[in-house]
DNA sequence: CATGAATGAGCATTCATTCAT
DNA sequence: GATGAATGAATGCTCATTCAT
């Protein structure tokens, strides 16, 4: 008896390859990035970073853009999931908002560890910092789980929109001091920013009423 | 009668024209800023969008760099005695708050308005994006008003530097979506920040008792 | 049968390629030195003068002092193998003396072959006239050579250095002379230099004693 | 009755500021070629030495290469009455080669003197190192002189011009070496040359017959 | 005549991109 | 598909020179 797989997920020699190299040049990319920053980094640092040759970036990339987008793409990619699981599990806006900044400071503390352990200076990166399409789309998820369970709470009415960008903007910024302070505390950091807004919301709805 | 000016108030040609220059410079780059990016502006471009030659350019200035930083250091500079004033007529936590989100979303309104107007892509360079020395010490000076007003409410212990994370992350993240809305609502995004975070300090304060 | 060629020594079409051009740089800036002098020479002059993009300058030198050393390490390189023939078959001074004044002369003649006919103005770049640290290693290796010698015959108390520094002198101005006489006589400045060089060390000798 | 003064000689304020600008110029620019060297040494350089302004310079010199003749030439006219002096007072070949090495040594010496002091790397500047018209007068003049010294003593067949050059290629070299001893010995180094020279000359003598 | 800022031609250098191997 | 040298447009920057003050 044979064991057969898939052939989508069989690779060849040749796709193998294709896939290490593709993957070692966003790895170069994610290193450099954080080393020198994203404007100082041009498309040679990248590939010297790798063992590859510079026309070989060509056959998986159109730009520094390109790639830059990839890896940000990526760490939406990995993150929606867990979104995806909050909002499943969620049974009010308390456990939403304390779920949904838990899975964002962690996903944040996880992916800077590396970057945390070198003592590079551009770290989060990741921490999504430029407003890429991928990343609309999560806000406004999240803009439509929050409409949802506030509507459950009769809070429906208020405005949705900068709700998300006052959560947003919190996790943002509160992200970045909570990356460089020792011990790295994301149960810390979620405790404060989940208190925070589900108090702040709360009182809107009063001042609204 | 004769009118005297302070000597060191009248400035020969020379030096008004010196002065005229450097300030051409940093409109130009204001402009090429907002009108393509940063990033993607180079000397030139700033250099073609006044009547000076190239060579004049460094001059004034060394980089694209201390450009922007001069720029930055400018918003700066005329934001914090917005704020100093805040601090000495605020009297307690929610006139801080009130005020002080007032001056930031007003500012920000008032710095865009032309290119507001103008319907240019890169706004609110000036929302100070970019973590700079000045910027950071307007951080600290937050840091410390909001440190000062909560003692005076028996809030000394809370974690002031994540507070003033928090709060400048929401204005960032709101002050953009602001700028998006027609018509530009400074007065509502105060009422909104204010609130919020008002609500939010108090929570905190609970939950840590 | 299959001739076969050391690997070593059979280049691929790139390898050619890539010493052809880094020659090609070589030969095109010492016909531009030879023209219009080291200073007034640019590397757009260098690079015009080849069928190479200017890009690839870069690729092979860092400067124009970096292809101008090239071009004097490499007659020095070339030079150095007369001078240990000479030092290997010397006998004693006069022999030594007369055959690297020969050697020297000869060598210059040939070097500047190209550029007498040409008319040139700017030759002799290669009487080295800069102080390289090539230069000082065949500087100090003719005052072994001369100490060696004159050893042998009772002069070994004489100030080698200062000895050196005439004989050199004298070679560097007697080239210079003999390059624009026509014709061109290297055996008539090599007996002029070592007869003269012969007696007056021979003299210093005396005096000394 | 009034002390009148050769107009030539006095001088007004406005001409004595002049004078004292040019020279301020050329002194800087010795400097300047003493500390950086010729090549990389600009106008802003020069200036910059001086308390003057850049468009002052216009004024008295055309180019960096006006100012090198400028500093050049006044060596040599400094030096032409020594080499003056000695030609009238030499009586034999002996005295005339001791007595111009001498005046070139000690020459040399006192030029430069303050480099040697401040280790400067680019001493000897005024070893006059390039074929400026008035050095090639230099050399003819030493050329004449020789001629008619080697005359009196029956040796006017011999090859003036090598002999100069000879003579000449010794100096420089010579003094290279001198100025880097310490302490400099202008008198050890007069001796050296003329005793070589003279013994040399005459064996070219013999070696002709 | 001194000043020193403006000028802009000109040079060095980088770097994304191509393409023969 | 990988290679890496060649390309040359693009850019940063310098600096001799001018000229209004």
């Amino acid at each position: 008896m044979t064991i057969t797989v898939d052939p989508e997920i069989r690779m060849g020699k040749r796709a193998r390859a294709k896939e290490a190299n593709r993957r070692a040049i966003l790895e170069a990319a994610r290193i450099v990035f954080a080393r020198i920053g994203y404007e100082a980094t041009n498309i040679r640092d990248i590939i010297r970073e790798t063992n590859l040759a510079s026309g070989t970036f060509y056959n998986y990339f159109k730009s520094k853009e390109e790639v830059f987008e990839a890896i940000a793409n990526d760490s939406v990619a990995r993150f929606r999931p867990l979104l995806q699981k909050v909002r499943e599990e969620a049974t009010d806006l308390e456990s939403y908002l304390h779920a949904a900044y838990g899975a964002y400071f962690n996903f944040l503390a996880e992916e800077n560890g590396s970057a945390i352990e070198a003592g590079t200076p551009h770290m989060s990166l990741i921490g999504v910092r430029i407003d890429t399409p991928e990343m609309e789309t999560v806000s406004e998820e999240i803009c439509a789980d929050l409409e949802l369970v506030m509507d459950k709470i009769g809070l429906g009415h208020l405005d949705c929109d900068y709700i998300t960008a006052a959560a947003i903007g919190m996790a943002r910024e509160l992200g970045d001091h909570m990356l460089k302070r020792r011990p790295v505390d994301a149960e810390g950091a979620t405790k404060f920013a989940s208190n925070l807004m589900l108090a702040g919301i709360e009182a809107l709805a009063k001042s609204d009423a």
